[in-house]
DNA sequence: TCCGTATATGTGAATGTGCGCATATTCATA
DNA sequence: TATGAATATGCGCACATTCACATATACGGA
């Protein structure tokens, strides 16, 4: 049905993960939950949720489980969703959501990028 | 909150009002009724909740009531509206909307539209 | 003023959604 | 193989949403 992608866009839970994810590329569920400061557990869902909906595909590396843009969203929603990251990404709460991200102590998916940079 | 938009997007009976709304410039109840074959209070209560979110404006005029794009809607609203139109336009059940709407006989906009014309 | 058409809304039932909490699972490491 | 960190999920509750049906309201015309 045409609105279920409008659906997965209608909860802010979902869309502070989804800018994150699209902006930052890959992000596992700890960085999440620390960036929105919300609990595993309800990051872990919504996550669920995109993941159901193919807006986003998850990796599991070592303990983490790494969530990035899915390569093959159409070319519609992919647009809806960098018109909507271009929007949100200076406003609240999603500025707050990036400050606390950057403030993260020992990020994995930073610490994993460098480890293979090593390599 | 950022995802009331969205919100009022996930929901195929309004997507399916708002597409022939904006296609349309304007549309009244008894039409849109006709178009998406849904009981009138259905409708009713889908254009309420849009009027409330304030994608769309109502005009009474005569014993009819004529629902048209809000013209204060934000140039991000409007961009991704005018997206899911171009998308949904010619899919299903969009499509089968606008051939019942153009096979509605006396149409009431229509005849408003030349009254208005012939004075 | 009565009637028919168009529209809005009260109501209760059914369904869907989001949540916290506890627990299961997976992985790396000691 | 025991432990701890990271993640997923079962469960039950509270709340929101959608719907059909009935009824109220507004308007034009006889």
């Amino acid at each position: 049905m045409s609105s279920e992608f409008f659906k997965v866009l209608a909860d802010e839970t979902r869309l502070r993960c989804l800018t994150l994810i699209f902006d930052q590329q890959e992000m596992c569920v700890c960085e999440l939950s620390y960036a929105l400061d919300l609990p595993q557990s309800k990051i872990s869902r919504h996550l669920s949720i995109m993941k159901l909906n193919q807006l986003i595909i998850d990796r599991r590396q070592e303990q983490w489980v790494l969530y990035s843009p899915h390569p093959q969203v159409s070319p519609f929603q992919k647009e809806i969703i960098h018109k909507v990251i271009k929007e949100y990404i200076n406003q609240q709460p999603f500025q707050m959501d990036r400050e606390r991200l950057q403030s993260m102590p020992s990020r994995p998916t930073l610490a994993l990028r460098k480890e293979a940079a090593d390599v």
